[in-house]
DNA sequence: CGGGATCCCTGCTGATACTG
DNA sequence: CAGTATCAGCAGGGATCCCG
């Protein structure tokens, strides 16, 4: 049917590993906060995503940017600023998220 | 940037509707096994999925049938057979493990 | 064969308090 | 301001048994 689907082992799915970077409650959320802003600071998405507790706030950013998909920017200031922006590689999820979006406007009830 | 993504709501985000059927950890595998072969019988798709437990098996498998996405048919046999199938609206599915794909070949580590 | 019922367990997540 | 530390709760998922 689908040819261009396969099989592929867990541990180097690579349908599984896109999800286990955008699949979990929060990731999406702050991924589409930075398409759609482009850089924000820790305090910003903190208020934008209501709810977000600091720990998984912190815990999330921290997986997205070892996966290069966002980038952290540290200014030396009293009090500290820090700026998370998309990286180039994390607009390559940009086709996702559209299609995501497209399929889920088809879904009702 | 991103001009076509909207902050929405959680309780009707579709992207997050997206993720509810098919981010969680068997969703994807079940589906992606349907697209492959077409229509499977419940114990194929369990021998498939090595590791499965029949209670997660039939509950997304439940949840993918009610939101149409998939479709059971049961056979009045002894023993009973039952075949599950992608439905056409499941096939609409597919450009997002595309680019689900696409992306996950990407990353390295 | 295709599940349902039950129990258990782990890991993600939340809440809160605290610090450089 | 931008996190870390700690504790606790809960839901998703696993294991097992059983039944039509």
């Amino acid at each position: 049917m689908f040819t261009r689907l396969t099989r592929s082992p867990s541990k180097n799915c690579p349908i599984e590993a896109s999800l286990n970077l955008i699949g979990s409650k929060w990731s999406f959320l702050i991924i589409r906060e930075l398409m759609i802003d482009g850089t924000l600071r820790y305090s910003e998405i903190q208020r934008n995503l209501e709810g977000i507790s600091p720990r998984t706030l912190s815990a999330k950013l921290k997986l997205l940017e070892q996966s290069n998909i966002i980038s952290k920017k540290v200014y030396p200031e009293v009090p500290p600023r820090v700026e998370y922006s998309l990286t180039k590689f994390g607009e390559k999820l940009e086709p996702i998220f559209l299609e995501l979006k497209n399929f889920g406007l088809t879904l009702q009830n």
